[in-house]
DNA sequence: TGCTTTTCTGAACAGTGTTCAATAAATTAG
DNA sequence: CTAATTTATTGAACACTGTTCAGAAAAGCA
């Protein structure tokens, strides 16, 4: 039946709307099966019907927050002008939208998710969103003779554990206090692996 | 009273201890207030006539497990060579310790603690441990004349958010998947950062 | 319509953190 | 040493949490 599959897709898209909405509000600390059922206007027991457990459903929404983060990127920077100055905006707007949506930090890289192999593959786009809209930078970079394969390995290793790292402490540790602070480092750190 | 401070102090110890011998040998995860009582050998209501929530009580844990994170790193370092190898070996120490005692790597940057102005005095040593503990090495670096204060400055929050941002794709994510890549990975980074 | 299958739901269970009145222990006073 | 008072400890109770399952409601089909 290609109809129950449809109808079972757009159960699934109620519940994982509902987190999302949620996320979006108040970060991962009001996310409850009762709650999120509730707002999808369904009972809590459903749920088990279309997701093995929260934790499943959970994982639904990183796919989602990872291409609307991609498209909040990619809108905006310029796609004309690829290199190294691409790649210096695309971080900091990867930054700003973390900073903007607490919640969607958490999701992607602090939720305990008890990741099964299948989950995996949701998880993946979140963690290694920063290399996949980077790697059209990174390409040019190395036709243009700036950098070899090797010095790009090691600059998206930098660039990724360093952004994650920063807002680690920034946002769940409140390290440094300000943002103004945050930022300045985030700057400094930016700055010399790009220069 | 004198004594009173002191017998106040050992029940908290009780507490501490039962929660630290159980991140160790657990993570975070078997943490419930009467699991640690049990072990402490009081009721679960008595914990909070010495700490104000669970979130207090194990914010102490973190003071102590970064005393021992940094004996572990000091005593695996030899004092008499200051400098950059020192760095690197300090930062693979850190490294070690955390992939081997994942609960306190949860502890100290995974761990949602609904920091206080209290309790931000007992998080502060374990986000700024690499700081501290590559400090006479980098003072040194900096007398030696092979760096000024602001790239030392640059250098350390490189290291810190390199190392931590790549703890916790690791640890919290898998991802890369293996502990090989993983440590790959990082001598690649930590080696672009140190040379 | 009546029967069958699928979908949905609240009750129930075991767990969580926290509060509070009652009990047990220790300290002080007589 | 006893009696009164203060302090420390405790389990019951409450409001949550995720999850399971038998029964109710709805949908599909004859």
């Amino acid at each position: 039946m290609k109809n129950k599959e449809l109808q079972e897709s757009r159960m699934r898209g109620y519940f994982t709307q509902a987190t999302k909405e949620m996320i979006l509000a108040e970060g991962t600390k009001s996310l409850s099966v009762r709650s999120i059922a509730e707002k999808a206007g369904y009972s809590f027991a459903t749920m088990y019907n279309y997701f093995k457990d929260v934790n499943e459903l959970i994982s639904y929404c990183i796919l989602d927050f990872a291409d609307e983060c991609e498209s909040y990127i990619n809108d905006r920077v310029s796609d004309k002008e690829k290199g190294l100055a691409s790649i210096e905006a695309k971080i900091k707007a990867y930054t700003e939208y973390m900073v903007q949506y607490p919640g969607i930090f958490e999701l992607f890289f602090i939720e305990k998710l008890s990741i099964s192999s299948k989950s995996a593959n949701r998880v993946e786009p979140a963690v290694s969103l920063i290399e996949k809209v980077c790697q059209p930078d990174v390409e040019h970079c190395i036709e243009q003779g700036q950098m070899n394969v090797e010095e790009a390995v090691v600059l998206m290793l930098n660039l990724r554990n360093n952004i994650n790292g920063g807002l680690l402490l920034y946002m769940n540790r409140q390290y440094p206090k300000s943002y103004t602070s945050f930022m300045a480092n985030m700057d400094k750190v930016i700055g010399s692996l790009l220069r």
